[in-house]
DNA sequence: ACAAAAGTGTTAACATTACACCCATGA
DNA sequence: TCATGGGTGTAATGTTAACACTTTTGT
């Protein structure tokens, strides 16, 4: 799924001039904020990315401070500014600070060709400290908005991410990482799935995170002892064998 | 242990001042650091804190980040100057963002007695985004430096922090629970213990980071199990009882 | 009856817990 | 020889892993 706007440079040009002409007076200066969305479809574990203005290159969907916004509150707004979705499960799992991680031949050579040479203290000169989430979303309920610097939304196949700019590509994995113990800790399975469910769906999510098999039986019985998934009617499909049960998941394990 | 420095307010709004005029040059606007030191003597995990300035109360070390310096390089830094320590084991935990954060009446108030009426732009009304750190260091040899705003060091009992300038206890609390996670998953314990150490010292640790007791036969098995334990000579104590061995960690459990 | 997928049973291996026990030391 | 703390043994329990077996479904 991707969604496409097309937008000339003309466009381009105008709206980054009129995003700056704002961004002075509203964000707090020096500091980004990155988000990692993940979603699950396709037994496959997914990334949304943006294609950054007219180049061929993706980028993770991000956003600035307001001066008047805890740093978690602006998350959620850029969330909700790019999928739509209000009450997403987000967490804060890094913050990237590299003097040179947003000095790239790529970005800077696109804003020259548009802007012409941009004074030392511009806006897009500073250097950005950028906070970074992770969110759960559940794909079916996702509708992104592209914005001018943005033309495209795609969802990529976590193995399969393209070179992104800036270090986008180590915050991803990053934030891997961080699933990975979250899921197995905390239990954030839910946030992935739909509301019902079967157990090999299930397996499936387990294994799209964890880039490794797990043997059916076992993950079965491992899964039903933690207590936290409800048994439901069973599922039949049309397809000849044993219909499966569906599950859900009972109690949030996040409250406690 | 304490570390005292007496200073008059003559000296301090001067060092203020001084400071001030550097930092709008130097340093990354928005973005602070701040450090959680822990350090392990007398069989407690301690917590190495300031005092600030004129006021009976502590605060974390921290610092800002300097315009052409890596983020961890930043973290690096802050620690050699308070410290004195080179090769820090440092790990970033957390980034606060809270917009009232540093909104506290009792530091805004001595600045507002020593500097005057600030101005709405003035670097010290700023809004600022604090990355956070923890340090593990071997207590004995740091060796702190008071600068102008901050006048004593002291080691507190990790069960006995007083009540800490802007959000700091809450840091705290994110640095210890994030400790016990690497201790056990990262088996960071080398960078607390000294060279070499008894089992008993070490279940000492454990504990104090846990806070809550280990059955000594077991957790001495649990070590060994793990192959990070070298035994080294017996340590005669003159205690008439037998004789404990020392242990060394091998390797560093991190390098792999 | 059969293939295919779901669900349950079983056993060995491994890890954890709670103690009992023995050992070394200096007074 | 005694008290004290250090080190080892062991049995009960709990967890994980591998795989055999049974059940259910539509053709």
């Amino acid at each position: 799924m991707s969604y496409l706007k097309q937008i000339s440079d003309k466009e381009l040009k105008e709206g980054i001039e009129h995003f700056i002409q704002e961004a002075k007076g509203k964000y707090v200066p020096s500091v980004t904020l990155d988000t990692v969305i993940f979603g699950f479809h396709d037994n496959k574990l997914k990334v949304l990315l943006l294609r950054f203005a007219q180049t061929a290159h993706f980028i993770l969907p991000g956003g600035y401070l307001s001066k008047d916004e805890d740093l978690d509150m602006a998350a959620l707004r850029v969330l909700r500014e790019r999928t739509g979705l209000d009450n997403i499960f987000l967490e804060q799992f890094y913050t990237s600070g590299k003097k040179n991680r947003t000095s790239n031949s790529i970005v800077s050579q696109l804003m020259k060709d548009l802007l012409g040479n941009l004074p030392a203290d511009h806006w897009f000169n500073q250097r950005f400290v950028s906070v970074c989430y992770y969110a759960l979303v559940d794909d079916t309920k996702v509708n992104p908005k592209p914005e001018p610097f943005f033309t495209e939304f795609k969802w990529f196949d976590i193995e399969a991410i393209p070179v992104l700019l800036y270090d986008h590509n180590l915050i991803v994995e990053k934030a891997l990482k961080r699933l990975q113990t979250d899921l197995d800790t905390k239990l954030v399975g839910s946030k992935l799935m739909r509301d019902s469910f079967t157990m090999n769906e299930l397996q499936k999510l387990y294994e799209a995170v964890f880039q490794h098999p797990f043997v059916r039986t076992n993950f079965q019985r491992k899964m039903l002892s933690l207590g936290i998934l409800e048994r439901l009617e069973k599922q039949y499909t049309g397809k000849s064998h044993k219909a499966p049960y569906l599950y859900r998941f009972t109690k949030d394990p996040l409250e406690d």
